[in-house]
Formats: structure tokens, sequence, C-alpha cells
DNA sequence: AAACATTATTTCCAAAATTGACATAATCCT
DNA sequence: AGGATTATGTCAATTTTGGAAATAATGTTT
């Protein structure tokens, strides 16, 4: 029932002397000053201030209020302070969390320029393959690799990512290089997993039309890397995306496999927490990154 | 345009961790909750909390204000508390100014008492014949003997206080006694000033009709106690109201003179400043001195 | 003394804000 | 899959608010 903002005009009150200096400097009239002090005086059930036309001085109460209220008052006057133009600077920590493959062939570097550009921003990023829960962990952006359907977040795509079915030519000379889907039945086939679920099918096109085939394999791991190693190692075939072997296709230690069928692309994806007030430098970081990603499109597609 | 109430609403959604605590310990529904967030964040142009329906984080800037407004808070809860129910109880300071002779004779034993009966309150009396400005001085009573019309504040009647015109029998013996007020020219008449005013005119009742005469005299004071001393000196003539006098009167140190002419009566009046929640503890007071006072009448008149 | 200026208060009324009920959508738990 | 909880959007009714003008009190200046 008592308002806060009543006992604050109150302070004011008390430190100009007057209310008609209050109504002047808070831009309202005397008689919405007389008004709320007198509404205040009701809620709290006891008189504030004696008051003629020309004199105010405090009643007992009215002191006891103002010494405690007017450290509430400055407490608060420094609590919006320190937010004034949060919105706007571009300034202040932004909590990143980041695959692993994206944040060490982009991420890194781009971050690294970003907080050349604008100094008074502090990044944090957690690197996880983990799908960890924005808002509960309190992050305000990730980097998610799939499109994910939840609409309380906001996501927007930063490129396209391809992915290639590789070996390495020592595997294909001495298992055979498989001409169409059908025949990875036949092959050792090193699956990717994710937060608790194999994916053992691989998608292709065949004919123009989407085909899926079940493959299984002597290893599979939730680390690209290490899947990617596998591969370098003669262990199998792998999906994998471009971007994390282009190098090693350019070298000829990986080969294409069934390039032509196939068809597997994922977006990349900025994610962050739908919101009213638009945080402006999270819009300049994940354009950033957007920048830094379609500027190594071809290491994608 | 940022209303205080908003941010102790942020607080408190903090503190309890979801909307919906709050509005229950709040007793309004979560609409409200949800569109006061909503309406704090626009007024200050900054995110403070990223929401799903399960789970809350702090933004940054969301932090900075919780950990300042928090302390905000805590000390406007304590402020309020501070003055809860000191309306109702019967507890703290007051503020007296009264005149030297009711202090004396009445007061001074009456707030004793009242004091004994009310432990928790502490009186500040201020004893002077000066009249002040109740409010501009910061004083939640003052005793005063006239009929004031100031109508910014409340005049209680205590008790009648006769005035009684007298002198040393000495005196009298040594220039006569008069028999009728306009002798009084003849005499020396020690007279009375008050604020800056001499009272020069003594009122007098002939034939039932007021009778005004013009007194001179060698002697002069704002003191009652002065005056009185003076004629108990065998100085002169003088009105006194009868409260100072009524022992020497027993005594025969003083005798009236002019007894039947004799009409000078002022109210003795509690005033205090009006004010919408009556001071509980003040209204005590005022009628204690009034029991006090009334227990004396016979001093009086 | 008298006119003037300043100030707090009151009244009145229109405009704005607030509220709760309800529906909706998102999310977690069983 | 279904149930429970939660935040949010909508809508209408109610409440609140704030300003203009009138009033009353009070100090200052002429």
């Amino acid at each position: 029932m008592v308002k806060a903002d009543d006992i604050f005009l109150f302070v004011q009150v008390v430190n100009e002397g007057t209310f008609a200096k209050v109504a002047t400097k808070c831009g309202i009239t005397n008689s919405v000053v007389s008004k709320r002090i007198s509404r205040l005086e009701q809620a709290l059930n006891v008189p504030l201030l004696y008051r003629t036309t020309r004199k105010l001085s405090l009643t007992d109460a009215g002191k006891a209020l103002y010494s405690k209220a007017r450290i509430a008052h400055e407490a608060l006057l420094e609590a919006q302070h320190a937010v004034l133009g949060m919105g706007e600077a571009i300034q202040g920590k932004i909590r990143v969390t980041a695959p692993n493959v994206s944040a060490r062939l982009i991420l890194s570097s781009a971050i690294a320029s970003f907080c050349r550009m604008h100094p008074d921003v502090e990044i944090d990023m957690h690197v996880t393959n983990q799908f960890t829960d924005l808002i509960a962990e309190g992050y305000d952006l990730a980097i998610r690799t799939a499109q994910l359907e939840d609409s309380s977040l906001i996501a927007r795509r930063l490129v396209d990512s391809r992915w290639i079915l590789c070996a390495s030519p020592d595997y294909l000379e001495t298992h055979g290089t498989p001409i169409h889907p059908d025949e990875l039945t036949q092959h050792q086939c090193l699956t990717f997993h994710n937060n608790n679920t194999d994916i053992t099918t691989w998608p292709f096109k065949v004919d123009l039309s989407p085909y899926q085939v079940s493959v299984t394999g002597c290893f599979r791991t939730n680390s690209l890397d290490d899947l990617k190693a596998a591969a370098l190692n003669h262990l199998g075939v792998t999906y994998l995306p471009k971007v994390t072997i282009h190098k090693a296709l350019l070298k000829g230690e990986l080969v294409p496999v069934l390039a032509e069928f196939s068809d597997k692309k994922l977006g990349i994806y900025a994610v962050f927490p739908r919101s009213k007030q638009p945080d402006k430098k999270l819009a300049l970081l994940v354009a950033h990154f957007r920048e830094a990603f379609q500027a190594k499109q071809h290491w994608f597609s």
C-alpha cells in the first residue's frame, strides 16, 4: 500500500525544504506533491511533516523515516546509475558458449578482433560440445550447429556448413571405394554421437530424393576431432563438416567418398534469448561473427 | 519514468527466483509481475532477466542493478519498519515549549507522572516566554496563555486563568487603597510586556461592562516573577495571574485590590499542529496536562 | 497598514495507468 | 504422451493520477 516512490518524494522534500522546489525539480505540480505526501502519511498512519504554507518541519516519525530512507534513496539512485545506458553502451561482459570446432576455427580470431574494436567489452567464452540451457546457465549467446525449434530463443544463421563423407586413401585402397550409399553397410562407418543420442543413420540424396542409410562401425565418439583422427588413421569412412577437414582434403590425406550423393548440410547459428530491449553489444557481436563466418565460407561449402 | 516500486519488485523476483512466488507473496497476479518487470526494462532501456517459463537468469545489467538495489530495498524496509506503528505507539520524543509559570507550577510534575506512566516517551521541554513559531522551531506542542486565531494549529483549552490586581499591605498603607479603577492613574502600576508590546491598559468591569484603564508606573518587565517580586517589595500595584500569587495571598504578603472590578481572564491552551494522522502520544499528553491543570483549578480561579 | 508574492491544500475532471481474468505458449516432470 | 507450472498477451473495467484553478495561509514589501 505504501509506495516507495512516495517515500523518495518525501526524502526529496526534506532535502529541498519545500514542496514547490521538489515539484519544479520533478516537473510535477505542487498539488501532486502535496497529495502524495498526504497519501504516504495515510499509508504509514503517522504524520511526517508539520507544515504551514511557509515552513516545513519534521515530526519524530518524519525524522526517523528520513534518516533511513535517505540512504535507501541514494542507494537506489546509484543502482539506477549503474545500469544507465547499459543497453546502448558497447561495454560489459558477454558470456558465450560454443562448440569446439566453431570456437577453434573462427571464433577465437573473431573474438580477438572484436575485443580490439570494442575495448570495453569483455567476452567470456565457454567451449563445450554439451548442449546447455542458455537461460539456466546464464549465457548471453550460444553458437549452435543445428536448426533448433526453441521459440523462446532467437537464432541467426551465420553460415551453412556442408558435411562431407570421407576416408583416407589407404582405407579406400584396402576396403574399396563405395559407389552407392547402400554399400556403406559393408564399411567401417565412424559415427558421431551427441547429447547421448547416436547418429547412426546418414543422409544422402539419390535421384534428387533424400535417402537414409543405417551404418555401423567399430568406433564412435562425440568428438569431431577424434573422428577425423580415426579417419586419418585409416579406420573407416566418416561424415564430417567440410570445415574440419578442408586442409586434409587439400593435402590428400582424406578424400571425399560418394561426393555426388552427400547431402548433409547444417546451419551454424548464433542463438540468444529473446528480449524486448535488444542488447546492442550482443547484436554487434553476432554481426561480427556472421561476417567472420561468411569470410571463411569457402571452408564450409 | 522508472518506478522505484518496480525496481524493488525486481529485487524480490531475484530473491524469490520466480515471478509466480513474488506474485503470490505480494498478492498480485503473475501478469502484473511480468508487465511491471517488462516496464522496468523498458524504462531502463536494458534487459534485466533472461526468462523462459521455467528459469530466470540475470543479465549483466540485471546483476548490476540487483546488487545495488538490494541494499536500497533493505534500507527502505528498515526505514518503513522504523516508523511502523509510530502513530499508535506511545513512544518517542515530544518537544514541548511552555512559558515559565505554567512550566514551574504544573507541567514539571505532570510531565514527571506522564513519563512514569509511559516509559518509552521522552519529553523535551523548552521553557521560554518568547512566542515561538511552533512549526518553524519544530515543536510538537506549545502551552500558550492567550486565545490565538492561528487556524493551522489546534488549540485545546486546559484551564481558565484569572488575573488579580494586587499590592502589598505596606504599599497600600503608604499610598492608600484605590476603591475605583480610575484611581489607578494615581498609583505606581507595575506592568507586564510581552513580545515587544507593552500592556499598559488594564481591563476591569464596572457596572457589568468592560472598562479599560491606562496605567503608568516606574517598573515594567516581561517576567511575571519579577513583577511579583516588585509588588512584594512594596513598589506598586500589579495585575498577576492568581496562580502565581495564591500563596502570597494566603500569607497576607499581597492583598487583592479592586477585587470586585477585576476582570482579566486568560485561557491556558495546549497548541499543536493540525495533522491528519493525530499523534496518539501527543493526544494523551495533552489530556494529561488538562487533568493536571483541572486538578489545580482552585489555584487559578 | 495594505497590497503583493509565495506556498500548501482542495476540488474537479479527463486522461492514463493498473489490475485481474482468461487464453496461450513454453517447459519440466511423471 | 499427458499433466502441472510458469511467463506472457489481450481485453475490459476500475482505479489512479496529474494538472488547472480556486482557496487559504503566511511572510515580505511598499
